[in-house]
DNA sequence: GAATATAATTCTGCATACAATTTTGTATTT
DNA sequence: AAATACAAAATTGTATGCAGAATTATATTC
């Protein structure tokens, strides 16, 4: 039996469980998160050079990620000039929302239908698990837990393209959420309870009634958080 | 010091008015239309090499092609094995339906309060200039008039995300469609007309309903449409 | 000093090369 | 014949180099 001897490659490999990550996967993943949070300003342009040299690799595989950025609404590119971080545009924003109502409304609907106890417990086990002082939590984490909620909610629907295009829109208007959150935390707990409650009747109008309440009340908000999050990104307020 | 396609390029310039398209937009197309198509078969891997050489590219800009089509959903992605052509699933072409339904029904809502009197004209004379012998057509075409109707519609609601989306899953189902416009190609003109008389007066709920039925008819033939698509795909008859 | 032309520089678009991985083919064993 | 092991080939993953376009800096003209 011919003894098989083990290269270095070892030492760069991740746990068992999880196959290497590629370059592409990698830079992707540290592109959309400064896309998310705009640590990329609003309309900036991305120097690929710069950018793949402080994050390790080459243009090739950022390009690749920079790519499919830009196929998600994260990034824009131009013919000629490059990727640019994407606007943050009161207009772009608000028709995000507003697909994002349209979207779970009818997720809903279907989830009303088709949700299992089992499933709704879960829900409820999760509000209870995250019910605690919201005064004390990070926005971002608040944050957090909203989406959890709600693309809970959509998978419930058992459309696989719902959750995905509402992934892709939460990923794009994170940062306003941010922002909004810091007001308006105490309320969405409430909220989300009573949504739950409808689902438990299997009440669909009444879940789609909250569930509109619920983000609308935001639309009229999201013009003061977009403002509020230029004044962050181009006066920046040294952290304290 | 290659000079290989230097003249060729100057000669496949287009005119003045539009810059020259890159590689990656041109490759993005070809394979695009190649997927919309099956000509690439349903699960098939995609050969960079290959592929590249018959695209006259290099896989540099194929790739990045590759990246912003499995973003769009049109082809799958394994970490090391490549990329492959999605698959012709029910389950997911239903999906695709379900929220395209979902996403028209909430646009329509929103143009039937804010279309112009202007765009309801100019979308009366597109039914009327494409309203002659559908018998005599080839489906493609109709399904290049329905999705142009459904399209304005949506514009109409003036949400560019909505219509984003609309067209993505429209160019993923657009191959079910080919097949399911052969069957009930005369019916689609009368309902267009239906629902435009609903715009005209204002009454969304009268459009949606009209729309929702216009939509999930289809919902039921999408299997059969579906099942039709795979024998075409892989028994193939020689086009007569 | 503003506007324009031009040169220098930077940056993107893409082909190519090579390492690493996966797949395929072949031989060996049971 | 099926399963396994290994070698060979094919294919993907990524770095690098260079041509050409876009941007910036500099010089020139009015």
């Amino acid at each position: 039996m011919k003894k098989r001897y083990e290269s270095d490659r070892q030492l760069t490999l991740q746990s068992d469980t999880q196959a290497t990550e590629s370059q592409v996967d990698r830079l992707y993943r540290s592109v959309k998160s400064m896309a998310v949070a705009f640590d990329l300003k609003p309309g900036e342009r991305v120097n690929e050079v710069t950018l793949a040299k402080s994050l390790g690799a080459s243009r090739t595989p950022l390009r690749e990620a920079l790519n499919r950025l830009t196929s998600e609404g994260l990034l824009v590119f131009e013919q000629g000039r490059g990727f640019f971080c994407r606007q943050l545009d009161p207009k772009e924003v608000f028709d995000l929302y507003q697909t994002r109502v349209a979207l779970e409304e009818a997720a809903v609907r279907l989830a009303c239908a088709r949700i299992s106890d089992a499933a709704l417990d879960e829900l409820e086990a999760f509000l209870h698990r995250t019910r605690s002082a919201p005064e004390g939590r990070d926005p971002r984490v608040l944050v957090d837990y909203d989406e959890f909620f709600h693309e809970q909610l959509v998978r419930a629907s058992g459309n696989a393209e719902m959750l995905r295009i509402l992934r892709n829109l939460n990923t794009r208007i994170r940062f306003v959420r941010w922002i909004d959150m810091e007001q308006r935390r105490e309320k969405t707990q409430a909220e989300h309870r009573a949504l739950l409650a409808a689902l438990r009747q299997r009440d669909a109008e009444a879940a789609v009634a909250l569930l509109r309440g619920h983000i609308e009340k935001r639309l009229d908000q999201i013009t003061l958080a977009v403002r509020e999050g230029f004044s962050r990104l181009y006066v920046p307020t040294p952290p304290h």
